[in-house]
DNA sequence: TTTACTGCAAACGGTTTGCAAAAGG
DNA sequence: CCTTTTGCAAACCGTTTGCAGTAAA
């Protein structure tokens, strides 16, 4: 259940100005459970008749990640940054290879990796990036259904 | 140690015709440890007067990725496709956030990880993207001289 | 000789930027 | 008022594509 955004204000907090866009901008992002692209959101926008200019969407995205108000994340298969709003734990995503649903993962299974992998390597780990893709249940069912479909020999047509 | 290209022809494995710009390419690719992108490979051959043009090279990498004689990755903090020669082994690399070099790591952490995440979550898992970053002890020791110098109050401006 | 491949230049998609007008404080 | 911020259009950067010429088999 996203909170309201105006519970505690991430523009005056970081002396920013809170334009009509600005508060259009995180108000999709903190109803959106997963990492939306700058052109999500302006599709968006344009649909709730917020009308924000693509350039002030990138703009004020990459303001917001400068405060760390919110993270920029890439997942696999899409060319294209997206943002969420900063989570204090640090989690990763599934991507369904087929509807791109998105599923977020709260648990990380790397501390202990990074622990082993900084005594062998003496690199300093400062961060990783890590997603998931796979099938989700609702598609490999959709799959289920159409292998059955080929299996019975076409009668008409 | 890079074996030599010749002693397991891809292109003729695969029936692509064996030519110059193609050898090049992949000679540049096997001599490499780690990922390159199109743009490394390409002023690697321009240093060494094998001239190909950008597009011959970016039109290689997808068809020898295409045949799974490379892989397509993707680094952080880096906006461009990578490629490496595929290798037997699912592996990972961390990537040094300041000299940009980078390390293969020949374990992957996450096998129990996702067999646990499959029955959580009922997706099926077909890969995942994991990459790190952080510090390597080169660049360490060069921060820590930094630091050093800067401990010393400034003598003589 | 046929077909696959190459180089060039132009197109492309996501992102960034310069500038003049508009709006926040 | 003064400073940010905005919208627009043009620039940008990595990548892809159409096409006519070239080279492998």
């Amino acid at each position: 259940m996203p909170l309201p955004v105006s519970d505690f204000d991430p523009l005056k907090a970081h002396g920013l100005k809170n334009t009509k866009q600005r508060k259009a901008i995180l108000n999709v992002l903190s109803h959106s459970g997963t990492p939306l692209s700058a052109e999500d959101i302006y599709v968006h926008l344009k649909v709730e008749n917020e009308d924000v200019s693509l350039s002030t969407v990138y703009r004020t995205l990459e303001q917001l990640c400068e405060h760390d108000v919110l993270q920029r994340v890439t997942l696999s298969g899409d060319n294209r940054m997206a943002y969420v709003i900063e989570e204090k734990e640090h989690h990763h995503y599934i991507v369904c290879s087929q509807c791109k649903r998105v599923l977020p993962i709260s648990h990380c299974p790397l501390q202990a990796f990074e622990k082993a992998l900084a005594e062998e390597t003496g690199f300093v780990l400062q961060g990783h990036r890590l997603d998931l893709y796979g099938l989700c249940p609702q598609c490999q069912q959709k799959q289920r259904e159409a292998a059955v479909q080929a299996a019975v020999p076409p009668k008409n047509s």
